[in-house]
DNA sequence: TAAATAGTGTCTTTAAGACATTATCGC
DNA sequence: GCGATAATGTCTTAAAGACACTATTTA
């Protein structure tokens, strides 16, 4: 490890043992904007590490959960709430923070499309083009949610909160795109998301724009969600009609279906 | 939230404001057992909640890297070291210790499979039959590691520590069932383990039982590691010659192959 | 009618479930 | 040889990449 001194913050407990000198909840923030992936940093207006960009978190209390000190401090900077929030992970190495014992519980966040602007102190920058350094091990938090997001993006309706109430399947497609970084054929992709479950359409189209027009769609449901299918369905297997033993000392398959 | 004393255990850092506790690392030790997945727990024999299960973790300190914490008390409770260990989550609900503002970040652990034996305190019991109520919120950490473990299963080298330096198809495939809750047919185990990439032959095989001597295996590499393909390789797409102007704002894609 | 954009259909290759068949051991 | 177990081969269905084609709007 890198030598440490103690830092200007301590905390000991009334059993006598150090604590640590306080929490933190620093929230990722990722939209796509301009086709690419973009995250949400704040300038350090205090010490240490002054001018800094960082995370748009801060310090957690004990009677608030992390999520919402997560949350509280996202709409601090950015006057809206997140619509989609989890946790992403802890880091505490010892010398992580100059001042002390300061873990931080990163989440991963996603905030309204529509209402993507600057505010106040706090800007985006595309994930491929961060400012450095960043504070404290910012960069390296930055990186895990990035690829956390593209992980996911797929099998769940991560997506929600990067897209308006009703979308068009060209709208999310690009949404898409900007996330992974990658290019998606349009027809495929379709199919893709029609199959997913994760979305319905609506019945209406978008008019006034040259083309032919495009039917809106929505999302199943907005709470976090998976794609059901992982694995295909069984084909047309002779399903076992006899009371089979099992070969094993396995319980019977109870995959979730 | 639940109402909440404020427990015999607070800390207060150096400037005013109040601190954590303390903070735990606490592993989720995992293990295929008589063909069924298994947990280590040990019983708590200091207050609070003496005489309850939980998970053999402990309090973190300054200067130790929160996987070190998670090891250390693993080593001490089971005598063998982690072959895996992976952050899970942290759990950081206000009222989640009596006594205190105590968050706790839990680790999935898995040990050798070969020096699986009950030591000191500790049991193993199968996950789907934990004794009510495990201490703290312990049941959910288990049930969090036991979901984390089974998605990432296929897709990694996880099982490493599951399995001995070599082995063979049918026993990797017992592992495999154990953890999953379910049947995978022989051969197409074999298949897909096979084209994972993960695995190869080592070109011998067992002797001295009965029937067709199994071929043994090992992993290519005993470091975490992913499974390459998530999507299948292009067709025989006839790839651009010309320099095609992207159709929209996008980056040339850059598809981690 | 032309340009622009959305949507459909389908050919192809790969992944993967099911299961019959073959191989090789100890006794 | 027989029972036991491992390994191979293959038939089938579904998922997914590529791309030609059709449809519907605005200007």
């Amino acid at each position: 490890m890198a030598e440490q001194e103690p830092g200007p913050l301590a905390a000991r407990n009334s059993a006598g043992f150090e604590a640590p000198a306080a929490m933190t909840a620093d929230p990722v923030v990722l939209a796509p904007l301009h086709g690419r992936l973009h995250v949400l940093l704040t300038r350090r207006d205090t010490p240490p590490q002054v001018g800094r960009w960082a995370l748009p978190g801060g310090f957690m209390n004990p009677e608030e959960r992390a999520e919402e000190t997560a949350q509280r401090k996202l709409t601090e900077k950015t006057g809206v709430g997140a619509v989609y929030l989890e946790q992403l992970q802890t880091y505490a190495e010892p010398g992580r923070d100059p001042r002390g014992w300061i873990p931080a519980i990163a989440y991963l966040a996603l905030i309204d499309a529509t209402v993507l602007r600057d505010e106040s102190s706090a800007r985006w920058f595309a994930v491929e083009e961060l400012p450095e350094p960043l504070a404290f091990d910012h960069a390296r938090i930055v990186r895990d949610g990035v690829e956390r997001l593209r992980g996911k993006v797929w099998y769940s309706n991560i997506a929600v909160g990067l897209l308006p109430e009703t979308f068009t399947m060209p709208q999310a497609r690009r949404v898409y795109e900007a996330i992974g970084g990658v290019r998606h054929e349009a027809s495929n992709f379709r199919r893709e998301l029609e199959q997913s479950g994760l979305v319905r359409s609506t019945g209406e189209v978008v008019k006034g724009v040259p083309g032919r027009p495009a039917a809106l769609y929505e999302f199943v449901s907005r709470q976090p969600a998976w794609s059901l299918r992982r694995s295909r369905q069984p084909a047309l297997l002779a399903r076992i009609a006899v009371a089979g033993e099992p070969r094993d000392s396995l319980p019977p398959a109870s995959s979730a279906v």
